[in-house]
DNA sequence: CTAATTCGGGAACGATTGTTCCGTATTTTC
DNA sequence: GAAAATACGGAACAATCGTTCCCGAATTAG
């Protein structure tokens, strides 16, 4: 009947995910995303609807993106620990290597929009809420091989893990350099474990 | 010679970090600040140049504020330990009370401009550098005194809190209203010092 | 090949953006 | 009191915003 979509929905939205990372969502224009994007106006407002539908796709993408890999991650790793500051590790060389650092996706939209968009507060929320219990379970299996300590209870490791997370991730966002920084929060947060 | 400024240029700033630092620099429109500030468009770009110049002495202003503000907290303080768990506790008093949270406006213009906006950029990082030496110095009294613990030397300790204290600012913008969660990682925190 | 379908480029939309300019009112100095 | 100076309100600016629409081109099924 009718001709097939000449281009691919996913990686559409990964440029997209691009863009907005970059720029944010009020900083990102419709121009922008054609560029980027590399589609015509009407295919791109054919296929998401509108700028806010883009974006909310976009971070969902992300964030199942990120999680998936931090199930991964944990699912595979011998020792809990280790696998802990491989994700910080991971951070502060993204963090350093990017010429332009873009921190990260999630972070900066709960500070740009969370206040003001309903649906993006869910998603942030949401986020939080599994990626938190995630970190919790990974203590939990670390405190009981006595790989980590167990002188904090889980679920305080695990929100403080994150936290953690987060404020490298906006040091990153700001445009921190030196290494020597990073690696010194990292040394008081594992002196924790 | 000519009549003086009907308002003062000092409250008009502080309505312009309101409306800034709830709304963001892009979110915020000429209209906006019209509106809030209560002078005519004329009379605002008369006086502060533009949107840009505006907002950079808004961010300056706060700047001034917060930084003069935790001094004054460290050098009346007895007990260093005490003064760092009073700055958080007020971190979360704010987070939870204000109906709508803000955040840090600090924090909120690193994460949306700092890649975007040299002069934004360097305002953070020297924001940065100074509140870094203020809690390294801290550290250094609270270690000499025996009120902090010193197995971690002091200028790791500081870019511990100040990652941590981002990161509260983030999940306060984010919308967290549960102070469980806040206590949690307070709890891991100060069980470094 | 024909008919149906939908793609994608580009023009165009009204609304809003940040900014400028002008005219009037007001105030101050001499 | 006259003259100089500036604050102020509001109209107006061009540019850009997000979005819609139209139309020829392309692709599929029968």
């Amino acid at each position: 009947m009718a001709r097939t979509k000449e281009f691919n929905e996913d990686q559409a939205l990964d440029k997209a995910i691009e863009i907005f990372w970059h720029k944010g969502y009020n900083g990102t224009s419709a121009q922008d995303l054609v560029n980027h994007l590399g589609l015509s106006r009407s295919s791109l407002y054919d296929t998401f609807g509108d700028k806010q539908k883009l974006f909310v796709k976009s971070l969902k993408r992300y964030q199942k993106q990120n999680l998936d890999s931090l199930t991964e991650l944990f699912e595979n790793a011998e020792n809990i620990k280790t696998a802990l500051t491989e994700i910080f590790k991971q951070a502060v060389i993204e963090s350093l290597q990017d010429r332009i650092t873009k921190g990260c996706f999630m972070v900066n939209s709960a500070v740009e929009l969370a206040m003001h968009d309903p649906e993006i507060a869910k998603i942030v929320h949401d986020n939080q809420k599994v990626v938190e219990d995630i970190f919790c379970n990974a203590v939990k299996k670390g405190q009981e091989s006595g790989q980590i300590s167990d002188r904090q209870d889980a679920r305080s490791l695990a929100r403080f893990i994150f936290n953690n997370y987060s404020g490298i991730r906006v040091l990153a966002r700001a445009g921190e350099k030196d290494k020597q920084v990073y690696d010194d929060i990292l040394k008081a947060i594992f002196s924790l474990f």
